[in-house]
DNA sequence: TCTGGGGTCCTAGGACCC
DNA sequence: TCTGGGGTCCTAGGACCC
């Protein structure tokens, strides 16, 4: 297998893969500027502070749990001394930045992955005088000591090996942090350690098929033929296969584009009655969608806008409006997708007695925006639409995002309006909330 | 006052048609 | 009188993760 089968995984061209996973995400953020919370039960509310979106160690010992909402147990809270905070998604946004860029001067190249978690091109050349171990573990003190962020590493041949290494580096203390799977004895004590549904890219589907022919862990899965894995799991699982066997063949690069994109919120007391109120909300989901759909450059050709009231509220009259638009070509455009779903908005617009509770935008038949086919008939200049697009987009990544808008967004950030009641200070991006420490 | 997150993917099951 | 198959497409709802 693969230059495998000696005892040590390695050879003189390796490259081996880094995964390093912010621990307790939103957690650490709020701690590193409250040391005082540091063996304290502390929670995170998700927008709106409806509801636990994460908490400490020591508040699951009180029996709370990820979902329960707040103000229901609010008192119990209170009365054991749990620190809360609404979710601060500047201030969390802002210190994944400094991860990133730490982690970004131990490797030519880093791959984002998500807020809390990034892969690492680790590349023995790029590596002088010192053990993998080693580096992982200097990559994991500078991390936590430049930005207070504890961190878990995992190092491996394949990402997806990497990614089990982290949670053994998560659970056990004595890998300070970094777990090397960098022999074939490792790699093959790993695999039989792991369950079957902890590895990356393995889903409910898979995991009960698996099941029935007796699989459980990662091992009992790298044990099967690579014909039986294809004709049953299909191309994709026979790439986790390989990579389970320290063959790497996923890059996250590669990873499929979302199949759908959606912005949605609740909005905080009795909600929203009027169609003004819907078209400024709509408009501000439509520039987030936009957003996220140019980050990962793409277009998308459906768009579905939906409003409901309270499904809580049995005795106000309930109402649920949902309509969906087929564009003839995909699209990224902001003028476009918001003319699209003011149109829909205002087709679908009953009556001012419903108080709308949560509201939100939805596209999909999302392509790459190297793919949009062009159309014979295609009234829109497509060429000048995509220039005031790159200028929209340039501005507001130098001045701010929101700089320009359409004007039915009004004026203000949709943000601003949610309930936040415990909302920490924005440390590290504004001047007048910067912390102060006294002389 | 009165409070109930957000995002993505998958699937079962219905509508519709031949 | 009531039933019988099989395919495609679509969507509501659920599972799962953070």
């Amino acid at each position: 297998m693969l230059g495998l089968s000696n005892s040590k995984l390695s050879n003189s061209q390796m490259c081996w893969f880094g995964l390093v996973d912010c621990n307790n995400f939103y957690l650490s953020c709020e701690r590193v500027f409250r040391p005082d919370l540091r063996s304290t039960p502390v929670v995170v509310l998700s927008n709106n502070d409806g509801c636990i979106i994460a908490l400490s160690p020591e508040a699951k010992k009180l029996g709370l749990k990820r979902g329960d909402v707040f103000f229901k147990v609010r008192p119990m809270l209170e009365r054991n001394g749990v620190a809360v905070f609404s979710s601060n998604y500047t201030l969390y946004g802002d210190m994944s930045r400094r991860v990133m860029w730490l982690l970004g001067t131990f490797t030519p190249e880093l791959e984002v992955y998500s807020i809390d978690e990034a892969f690492l091109n680790l590349s023995e050349s790029f590596i002088k005088d010192v053990t993998l171990k080693q580096y992982g573990e200097n990559i994991v003190r500078t991390v936590i000591k430049g930005t207070g962020i504890p961190v878990s590493m995992g190092i491996a041949p394949t990402r997806t090996l990497a990614k089990i290494g982290s949670k053994f580096a998560k659970k056990y203390i004595g890998y300070h942090g970094c777990c090397c799977i960098d022999t074939e004895a490792k790699r093959q004590t790993a695999l039989r350690l792991t369950s079957i549904e902890d590895v990356w890219g393995v889903g409910r589907k898979i995991v009960t098929k698996l099941a029935a022919r007796g699989i459980h862990t990662a091992w009992d899965f790298t044990q099967m033929t690579a014909d039986e894995v294809k004709r049953n799991f299909t191309i994709t699982g026979l790439r986790t296969w390989r990579e389970l066997r320290g063959e790497p063949c996923i890059s996250v690069a590669e990873l499929p584009i979302n199949k759908t994109i959606c912005t949605s919120r609740s909005f905080p007391g009795s909600g929203i009655n009027t169609l003004e109120g819907l078209e400024e909300a709509i408009a501000a989901f439509v520039d987030e969608v936009v957003r996220k759909l140019r980050k990962q450059k793409a277009a998308a050709s459906t768009v579905t806008i939906f409003a409901f009231t309270s499904p809580h509220r049995i005795d106000q009259p309930s109402d649920f409006l949902q309509a969906t638009a087929h564009l003839p070509i995909a699209t990224s455009s902001l003028p476009e997708l918001t003319a699209t779903a003011m149109q829909l908005l205002r087709e679908s617009w009953r009556s001012s007695q419903f108080q709308y509770k949560k509201a939100g935008v939805v596209v999909s038949d999302i392509c790459p925006a190297t793919a949009i086919e062009p159309h014979l008939f295609d009234p829109i200049d497509r060429f000048r639409q995509e220039a005031l697009q790159k200028a929209i987009d340039a501005v507001n990544a130098k001045q701010g995002r929101g700089t320009v808008h359409t004007a039915v967004q009004g004026g203000h950030h949709f943000s601003e309006r949610l309930k936040a009641d415990y909302k920490s200070p924005a440390y590290t991006t504004d001047l007048s909330q910067i912390i102060r420490v006294k002389s």
